[in-house]
DNA sequence: GTGTTATATAACACAATAGTTATATAACAC
DNA sequence: GTGTTATATAACTATTGTGTTATATAACAC
């Protein structure tokens, strides 16, 4: 997958906020598909093609514990979007001048807020 | 519009590389409909499509200059965007200490890159 | 073997996206 | 006024995304 494909399938995950609370729950430790689905008001299948989704895009990988299939997160491509962002907030840091405030205000609440 | 749905929409119009491209180019300096559809193999409703997407997700904002809609980019959301990341590039470098590593590469690539 | 648990896939409905061409609107230049 | 430039909108098509329920697969426990 080329750069721009990876962001276009990094960015179109990281849009859905299903995928986004997984991520977040991810980023603690490795969890099962019942112990994503869980908290959720959505069918298992639901979220068997939420995770399909977030393989397509690399974002996790998925071990085997007999019949449990454990979803990790992969760093990478959330590390390239990252990039992506930072390298263009680098030339808007030079236009506009209140993005600095705008950032500490933001980092303020430093606490993963579980989405 | 709440935080969600600011963050569903930030990155539903960073999954499309045209989209990407037209703030990339915003980054820069203030442009016009016509300046930002020439390089595109694209029609100019397709591009006035997308900067509504972009407009709609408080990406851009426009102004008026004759019969000329100049756009800006206005970086609250994209900052947010970059919070959430960050937030969550935080609790990973915990867990995945070649993370760091890996950014350092990335960031090896510093020139934007019109994308 | 049977029954249960964990997960994936198939078939479907519906909404949203992204492009097209044709047309409308708005501001200018004359 | 007419003609031109810049942009937006309408109508359409094709594709994709997200959910559903029903069913299949795979590994376990007995």
């Amino acid at each position: 997958m080329n750069a721009t494909l990876q962001l276009d399938a990094t960015f179109a995950a990281l849009a859905d906020p299903t995928r986004r609370s997984i991520l977040a729950k991810l980023a603690e430790r490795e969890l099962t598909v019942m112990e994503l689905a869980k908290p959720f008001a959505m069918s298992q299948p639901a979220i068997s093609r939420h995770l399909k989704v977030l393989e397509r895009a690399g974002l996790i990988s998925r071990g085997r514990d007999a019949q449990r299939r454990p979803c990790r997160l992969e760093v990478k491509p959330l590390a390239e979007a990252t990039n992506w962002m930072e390298t263009y907030r680098r030339a808007w840091e030079a236009n506009f001048e209140r993005l600095d405030t705008l950032l500490d205000e933001l980092k303020s609440i430093k606490t993963p807020h579980d989405e």
